[in-house]
DNA sequence: CTCCCCTGTTCCGTATACGGAACAAGGTAC
DNA sequence: GTACCTTGTTCCGTATACGGAACAGGGGAG
């Protein structure tokens, strides 16, 4: 590996990590004990001569920061051009930005982009299910064939999401906008 | 290590590549090779026999699938209490789950919690910042403070936050919601 | 049937991330 | 001065994550 990554890998994670705990005034002595992780481990990361983290090691630091995983990498790795073919994306890209379980619902959080001229089918999803749309920018029109709605930037629109719905950007602009989708679980 | 971490770590990560490979059909092999790990990395990754994956790894993967790291991950850490600071948060808690940056904007994520009996004060953000609040649960009163805005489960509202702004929840309930801040960039 | 290409799993040697311990250096107390 | 507590670094043995290779099984093609 390391031919994908980042030369200057390492030591992105390490400044970030040292940034952080400078703001909170912690030791790394104390960083350490606290995360419960070795002194050796969190001070090579720091410097970068430690490279390539593990997940449970960097999960410790973060919480122990009080940040999530993200806050400590590089931005998001995106090779080339690959925006995440949502279901049969000519029309949408959607890149998944976020996902989290509550009690009973998993959310999911996409960044999705809408081309104009094509029309985006999308199969239903779960019963329950509900989206959210919240529009930056262009004209979407969206939701089930027969209820569709219009948002413009700024706008909010959300549907159940159980049925067949699709996606359009008209007046022939881009749009980019959030996507919220929330499953009940079983 | 592995006290503070949630026992089925391992499998959860599995489970979310797993999805997200199946929701791109793409194979085990192909995803491997694309990515540039080996078979035997993602395979025990993916039914979680492999519990503790690297950061390089992880990141190659990741990449593959057009998601950022956070897209795989459980939940963010925050061990104990240590939300991220907010403003001066005694009712609010708010992670910041995403940043991403537009042509001339910033927008931040963040999934906020406001607890119930106290009143929560913004101070202004810079000129054209707004803000798009998504309610969950709960009711939330929000805005600046001649302009309140109420919001229920389902709902969302969005306001300029270039002036000081509060949030309240309502009804005793606490509130759960995610909190979109568009900033103009110069 | 054989041949080929694919799937995902398991085996195994090597590279390396890990934490405990020892360390030098800087402060403070007395 | 000594004694103690910090600070962050380095040493080193062990645990383990890594990828290459071998593997069993499933479709087609002919």
């Amino acid at each position: 590996m390391g031919d994908g990554t980042t030369p200057d890998f390492a030591t992105r994670i390490g400044v970030r990590i040292r940034r952080l705990r400078h703001e909170r005034n912690v030791s790394l002595s104390a960083l350490a004990r606290d995360a419960g992780v070795g002194k050796a481990t969190l001070s090579g990361l720091e410097d970068g001569s430690r490279g390539n983290p593990t997940i449970e090691t960097l999960y410790a630091i973060a919480g122990r920061l009080g940040v999530p995983i993200g806050a400590l990498l590089p931005d998001p790795p995106q090779e080339g051009e690959k925006p995440l073919e949502t279901i049969h994306g000519t029309a949408v890209s959607a890149s998944l930005l976020e996902t989290f379980s509550d009690a009973d619902t998993d959310t999911e959080l996409f960044r999705l982009h809408i081309r104009p001229g094509y029309v985006q089918h999308s199969p239903a999803h779960p019963p329950g299910t509900v989206e959210y749309l919240t529009v930056f920018t262009g004209t979407a029109k969206v939701g089930p064939p027969d209820a569709l709605l219009t948002v413009g930037p700024g706008g909010h629109v959300s549907w159940t999401a159980d049925v067949p719905h699709t996606y359009t950007a008209i007046s022939g602009e881009d749009v980019f906008a959030s996507l919220l989708i929330r499953t009940p679980r079983n």
